[in-house]
RNA sequence: GGCCCCAUAGUCUAGUGGCCUAGGACACCAGGUUCUCAUCCUGGAAACACGGGUUCGAACCCCGUUGGGGUCACCA
């Protein structure tokens, strides 16, 4: 049984990078009959932001991708948040102590702080200097039963090599004696990732673990604690990381880490889904645009490629256009109605419009400034108009026409325009102005009929 | 700094020893269509980081250098 899962932390808004490992991880499960669960790593007190597990459940759905298991959808295996989880974590942290692969640290912060300084100085590495693997497990107990504050930490062996086998990079190599003496169980009676992520991924028979390459590193503490435990290790994978345009990891202050932001911008998931396929894996024939249905009849796990790909707006924008272009008008119409849905605007000039603007923007927001002229009276114009004696004519034109359709009006217009010996060109964008009060609009004989004949007369008149 | 990962145009990538005169996409430039813009069409500029090997032959394999990134918490 293949099944995969993400673990994102509710610290704040939903992380585009949380949707990119999920793509992966649903396209995977979807496509061998698996499941995808949602574990909510919630481990952090002090990081946690309420309402942010919403957040991501809401994000989930938004891109089509939602979960099978989870805090909100039942299995087998829950609960499916590791703050409800406690006692297993504290359970399984004993066991390892009885084997003598833990053991209970009483060490201060202000020690653990000093000696981790003092090797700082000595251009060592900063590890915990083991000062409390001496202690017997009686005195240990004995010091636990006085209710003095104590943390769990796992015994690395020392000389020992570590391959973590990824399934991108194929093995990687650690010497044990790099690693430091982790702590798998805080003095809050938390666990700390380390511990509650391999516990986690073992009970629930998670068989394929994708996470980002930030965690190679702790990794070979993963290899050693499902060593110590016994248990077979999931298949890992270690996913580039999305970066920002100087190539660091894609943080807020450069980039747009939230879900919420591409919203606003006026993204359609499907566009963001298939730009973040193309990060790191490429469609067999080439194709840029294709279906979620698509990238999970192709998608492998292995075909991830190993390099950070930096997160590049513009393809998006193009890939957005293109979703647009492509969706049916009726839908799209929907999508504005829902994006402006604050402004009330008329479905029905909505509608009429999207032939008009679907070639012309890439998204959802830059339907207003193209489009507004159609639901409200120019207030400035980007020109001034001068030709008032032309208007009239253009006006007395107009007002005999009887079935108000683009093809008439724009007969009406270039019969005139010729009449009077003005280049069409600038006449047009006379007329472009005076209509939308910009210089760059739709289709112009389309959007006179779209307002019309009573309100581009007004329009006409104003500027008389 | 130690350890680990990575390395094809500005960006995303194809490429797994001869099919490469290195292909595609975005962006860019030029031209065409057009009453603006956009769409669409045509063309163009633009890359195998460097140095050693291995081999008849290397973008592809090995080593080194350089560069970039990640990680070194009682955060994930």
């Amino acid at each position: 049984m293949i099944r995969t899962r993400v673990a994102p932390s509710p610290t704040g808004f939903p992380h585009i990078g949380t949707i990119y490992q999920s793509l992966f991880d649903f396209a995977f499960a979807h496509k061998n009959n698996g499941k995808f669960v949602v574990r909510i790593e919630d481990t952090d007190r002090t990081r946690f932001v309420e309402g942010a597990e919403d957040g991501i459940f809401a994000a989930l759905d938004w891109f089509g991708l939602s979960e099978d298991e989870s805090p909100r959808k039942a299995g087998e295996y829950g609960p499916y948040r590791q703050s409800e989880r406690l006692p297993l974590y504290k359970k399984h942290a004993e066991e390892l102590v009885e084997k003598g692969h833990a053991y209970y640290c009483f060490c201060s912060k202000e020690r653990l702080t000093e000696i981790r300084q003092k090797m700082q100085d000595e251009k060592q590495i900063p590890k915990y200097d083991r000062y409390c693997r001496t202690i017997s497990l009686p005195d240990a107990q004995k010091r636990l039963e006085n209710g003095e504050s104590y943390v769990i930490r796992m015994k690395i062996p020392d000389g020992e090599t570590i391959i973590v086998h990824d399934g991108i990079r194929g093995e990687i190599v650690f010497e044990s004696d790099i690693l430091d003496d982790q702590v798998i169980i805080k003095a809050d009676g938390f666990p700390t990732y380390h511990l509650a992520v391999v516990v986690d991924d073992h009970e629930m028979q998670i068989s394929h673990v994708l996470r980002g390459e930030e965690w190679i590193s702790s990794a070979p503490k993963h290899v050693l604690l499902y060593r110590y435990f016994g248990w077979q290790e999931p298949l890992w994978f270690h996913t580039p990381l999305i970066r920002n345009p100087d190539k660091s990891k894609l943080s807020k202050r450069q980039g747009h880490t939230a879900v919420t932001w591409y919203q606003q911008e006026g993204y359609l998931p499907q566009a963001i889904k298939n730009y973040l396929a193309l990060m790191g894996w490429s469609h067999p024939e080439g194709k840029d645009i294709f279906s979620l249905d698509e990238f999970i009849r192709l998608f492998e796990f292995k075909d991830l490629k190993p390099l950070g790909p930096i997160f590049d707006l513009v393809k998006l924008s193009w890939m957005n256009g293109q979703y647009i272009m492509q969706m049916p008008d009726e839908i799209l119409a929907d999508h504005i109605m829902k994006y402006f849905s604050e402004k009330n605007l008329d479905a029905s000039i909505v509608r009429k419009s999207i032939p008009l603007i679907k070639e012309r923007i890439k998204t959802l927001k830059e339907y207003w400034p193209l489009a507004s002229f159609l639901f409200e009276k120019p207030t400035e114009y980007d020109q001034e108009i001068t030709e008032t004696q032309l208007l009239s004519k253009v006006a007395s034109s107009l007002e005999k026409i009887d079935s108000w359709t683009a093809t008439s009006i724009g007969e009406s217009l270039q019969a005139l325009a010729t009449q009077e010996h003005v280049q069409f060109g600038k006449f047009f964008m006379m007329m472009r102005i005076v209509i939308s009060g910009h210089k760059v609009s739709p289709p112009l004989n389309e959007s006179l009929e779209i307002l019309g004949k009573e309100e581009c007369m007004a329009r006409i008149q104003a500027l008389i």
